[in-house]
DNA sequence: AAATTAATTAAAGTTTACTTTAACTTTATA
DNA sequence: TATAAAGTTAAAGTAAACTTTAATTAATTT
């Protein structure tokens, strides 16, 4: 296959990255002093991320967003990137995903109450909206 | 209806909410100086919340875990509670909550995206784990 | 080649959400 | 009724997650 170039992105400056995830350039900085993402060097040591940095950063903001703090976020990468020499660190490991997977599944069912709050703040605002119409239409009445 | 005393609880102590809601006394004090909250007093001046403050401690602890911040979670009582005297008003507090739910649901999609972070990093340690025990038997067999 | 523009580091500063402390008062218990 | 336990306030302290600054170097544009 000779001379293929889709001029497909591969490769990214830390502010690109910084513009396409809305975060700012230190934050990315930031990440990376606490052990979350190491990216590559140019020769002139300026920071160089690949598709899997991307997609790292995506997955410590989704943490994020979560509710996971960062340690936890680093917590998992580690876990990710470890040599697992033993059937026994391997279980743990799988107990440790199985908490957080729970997590997430307990989170939705928080995710409904939330939109009840919501919802009902919501109504209590169309209740007010048709008692103001009325007293509105009345006094137009009168008029 | 004569003397009637269920013994059913409607009043707490500081301290007694603190313990079911898992949070301490100072932060729901903290919530209270941020106004969130606002119980009423003995005749010596002790908090005392009847079940309306615990409903909306409640709300405020789903409001946390969900990602928004003390000030946002002000706005929205804020909003709850204050005296809606024109449709434009209302208008405006319907198109807030709206927007608030809209990120309650989109929140909704990301839990799945994060569900499948985690399931994908426990198949990575699944995957592992068949390698070890594979040549594990290979050491036993060859013993 | 000169001049912008963007990147680098280390260190100090900021914000949010609490927590701790201290000095004191109120309420409950022995 | 004395003592202990729990509550009160204001103010200072803390941890996490960034942000800002300053001094410097690299890369891009004109």
């Amino acid at each position: 296959m000779a001379n293929r170039d889709y001029t497909a992105k591969t490769t990214y400056t830390i502010s690109e990255l910084a513009d396409e995830l809305e975060i700012s350039p230190s934050s990315i900085r930031f990440y990376e002093e606490k052990g979350l993402i190491n990216p590559q060097r140019t020769a002139g040591n300026q920071r160089v991320y690949l598709k899997k940095h991307r997609a790292r950063l995506k997955m410590i903001l989704r943490g994020k967003r979560f509710g996971f703090s960062l340690d936890e976020i680093g917590e998992m990468i580690g876990m990710e990137n470890m040599q697992m020499h033993e059937i026994d660190q391997i279980d743990r490991s799988q107990m440790f995903f199985d908490k957080k997977i729970e997590e997430v599944r307990n989170r939705r069912a928080e995710l409904d109450f939330m939109e009840k709050d919501l919802l009902s703040f919501k109504q209590k605002l169309d209740r007010r909206r048709m008692e103001l119409e009325a007293t509105d239409n009345k006094k137009l009445r009168s008029a």
